[in-house]
DNA sequence: GCCCGCTTGTGAACGCAGGAACTATCTCGC
DNA sequence: GCGAGATAGTTCCTGCGTTCACAAGCGGGC
């Protein structure tokens, strides 16, 4: 599931706040879920929750910890060194989170050979004999969008089987791996499209709430 | 729906090529979704199709173009200039897409007068003048976790409605503001995880299908 | 040792998104 | 002008995720 890492962090909080067990309700609080679905989350890693009680802050950390591949420090590898690229190198909270930026690849001569983030860039045609060197699991794509495919196409022929793509374009893998996307511009589009429809919205009528024929019923948040 | 902008860019894309009309087929295998999806999204925005015939590219994107607010030009506000905000603010494909970053605040003095890509950075405090006199919509958060839940009440009180939130931490807004969130460390982990149960199941056996104790059900994938 | 309250874990119902199938409508050919 | 092919728009149905509700189990109090 996708909301592990985020019960994860506030399982972390706890722990640093010296809380010892915690119940789904408070789980669910700090995550912004429903309870039940904690439980439900909770108990597809296993049961280890007490009854009457609530879970273990260090131990479910340490179930979670090995399951979300953070205890085997999974390697990472950089493609394109653009200014994306290069921020997400310098990025800290990626190996604090047990996933260390072990290598960046450009396909730009003129990269090739300069240092970032204390690690050397190297070319994008070395990347088979650097992924089976540093044992890399996870390919992160920052290149232009032309590039995309082809770059996703030869970290999972090197044998990367999890990719998180940050160029703007669809890109396929085969079934056996992983794909994950960020996209930055097409975020800031679903809020400009948000944000478009409440400009037309308020445009209409001055008072944002109670459209015309809407009933008495009480304006739930 | 979150999936427009990738047909704004499908279409675009079809625009440059020169191409005047897309049936919703060919949409869905540039959007990698179904065809079906595909005109029932753009049903949503009104019937800008021709049966028989298909979509007007350039009519449709304007269409688009209206409703994602590009035509606009919404601006955009980062607020926290660290390594990530530093990136984002030289990150072109804002921009392009219709959101100039147009203001940068940060709260540490010695980033205050900087200036980063063209931009002068100014202090947080003078959020409401800056979003005032500049018309800012869409506030980004490229904070530590700990300043973001009062960046984000500092952005909805100066007027800001729209919020994109990078920071590792769970966040909350008013019910007529809009809030996205992206979490690199998350994306990783949620990769992670798979890899970790690709990695255990790969241990188990060498062949990665068919588990000692499944039935002869052919091996959908 | 037993009872009671609290909390997990899970079965069942609900709602929503996705996909297939159908209908309506347009273009082209004859 | 009419029929055939093609394609948008719509409806229905299936499946999944979310939520509610209840049973199971643990700890504390007396």
């Amino acid at each position: 599931m996708a909301r592990l890492p985020v019960y994860h962090r506030s399982l972390t909080e706890l722990r640093d706040a010296n809380v010892a067990t915690a119940s789904s309700e408070q789980l669910a609080a700090m995550a912004g879920v429903n309870a039940a679905k904690v439980r439900k989350d909770l108990s597809y890693l296993g049961s280890y929750g007490t009854r009457g009680v609530g879970y273990d802050v260090q131990y479910l950390l340490f179930q979670m910890d090995r399951e979300l591949g953070r205890a085997s420090d999974l390697g990472v590898v950089i493609v394109g060194l653009g200014n994306l690229g290069r921020a997400l190198a310098n990025y800290d909270g990626f190996g604090e989170k047990g996933f260390p930026v072990s290598a960046l690849v450009d396909s730009d001569p003129t990269k090739v050979g300069t240092v970032i983030a204390g690690i050397e860039v190297r070319h994008i045609d070395d990347l088979d004999q650097i992924v089976r060197d540093l044992g890399i699991a996870i390919g992160i794509i920052s290149t232009p969008a032309s590039a995309a495919q082809d770059v996703a196409d030869r970290l999972v022929a090197a044998g990367v089987g999890s990719i998180l793509n940050f160029a703007p374009s669809v890109i396929s893998v085969p079934g056996d791996a992983s794909l994950r996307k960020v996209d930055l511009a097409v975020e800031l589009q679903i809020l400009g499209f948000y944000q478009q429809r409440r400009d037309s919205r308020a445009a209409l009528g001055t008072e944002p709430e109670s459209p015309p024929e809407a009933s008495a019923s009480a304006g739930g948040g």
